[in-house]
DNA sequence: GAGATATTAGCACGACCGTTCGTGCAGTTT
DNA sequence: AAACTGCACGAACGGTCGTGCTAATATCTC
């Protein structure tokens, strides 16, 4: 039986494979996941192309596992911050908040990891695209899950439509991202604080929620 | 003096120009302007590698010259359809509107030209970026200028804030078509559809406006 | 220690990349 | 008819791509 947690042959094969998907995720946010290349990869790193190669088996692999180390990331870096702030509208803004610091803080350098990639390759089929549709939904759910708590305890409107607010709420998000990015301003991120507001309280069942001051 | 008009040369040399860049901006909207390749367009097109070269320059040329003919046909499709609405909040829903039967039409193959092409470039300097900025600045104050005629006509309230709105009608745009073209769905387009007419009549000075029925 | 095993290096391959060159050919001008 | 102009061609350049081999090296089991 391989007691894996003592091989450290395993264990150094781990290793490297972080630091070239710590690479990858990088370069792919700011170039795109066509732009990975393993050769360029192995030369960053001082490492040989077919060791690089070796760890994942075939390009398309390299670009799922980048995209699954984004995922685990961005995991890290939005979702997981807020988890100790009350459910309901406070988690809401929270949530939304955490994405616009960690577009700000370029936890990725290029900006947010899934947009460049998602604009990259959703209209090409293949298991890149569906990976990145998944985190998409992921997101998205995130996000109505919140809402739902807070229109179940009361806050929002009953007959409000999440799926719209949900959406409204991620485009004003992505196109701070967005247009951040391409000018190189601060100002996107200040819109859409202020429209983020705006838009839970014309959804909130009271436009004055202390959760929205 | 060369009468330039009847020189049959120049006159084939434009045409294939055309259809080099007719085939480019299709590759570009869907795998974007990285993937276009010289050698590729020349074989889809059954002419030789340096002859769409020498059409060009250079591969950034080939791409500044693809993101023009994109500007036109985006042009031609979503704003000179409007120019016979009349000024004002009929014009701005009209803008959003044909924006969106743009993106269903699928004037581009991959959706959004700029949607594509932009994430892909925003992170890299140079003058690919910098010619995606002006036409998203362009299209920015396409909308921009259409709000304002529709305030100082007094259809907008007058303390509303016309850089977030546009920006607000911006994200939503971009929004649907990211999400249906990833998605392969026309939900969002649903959506889009009722959040614009949302966004508007909360800013709208009278918010039974016809226009926004 | 010896031997099994897994990661890495080195190398070669075919394909495609952007680019350059010299040439042929069609249309314009004289 | 001759000289000139400009598009398109085929061939070739040096590079880089992804991907297979084989050999070397480091670690584990015994």
């Amino acid at each position: 039986m391989a007691r894996a947690t003592t091989d450290g042959r395993v264990l150094r094969g781990e290793e490297t494979r972080r630091a070239v998907l710590h690479r990858a995720v990088g370069i792919a946010s700011v170039e795109g996941l066509d732009a990975l290349s393993i050769g360029r990869l192995a030369t960053d790193l001082g490492l040989s192309k077919s060791g690089v190669f070796a760890g994942f088996g075939s390009k398309e692999e390299l670009q799922l596992a980048t995209v699954r180390a984004a995922r685990r990331i961005f995991a890290d870096a939005v979702v997981a911050p807020v988890a100790d702030t009350p459910p309901g509208l406070p988690r809401v803004r929270a949530l939304c908040e955490s994405w616009l610091a960690y577009s700000r803080a370029r936890v990725f350098p290029g900006g947010c990891f899934f947009y460049e990639v998602t604009a990259e390759f959703d209209a090409r089929p293949g298991t890149v695209r569906d990976a990145l549709a998944g985190c998409a939904r992921e997101w998205s759910d995130t996000i109505v899950e919140a809402l739902t708590e807070a229109r179940t305890a009361g806050a929002l409107r009953p007959d409000t439509d999440l799926g719209d607010l949900a959406f409204a709420l991620i485009a004003v998000l992505e196109t701070a991202n967005s247009q951040a990015v391409l000018h190189d301003e601060t100002t996107p991120y200040e819109r859409a604080g202020r429209l983020l507001l705006r838009l839970l309280r014309a959804e909130a069942a009271d436009p004055a929620d202390p959760a929205l001051a």
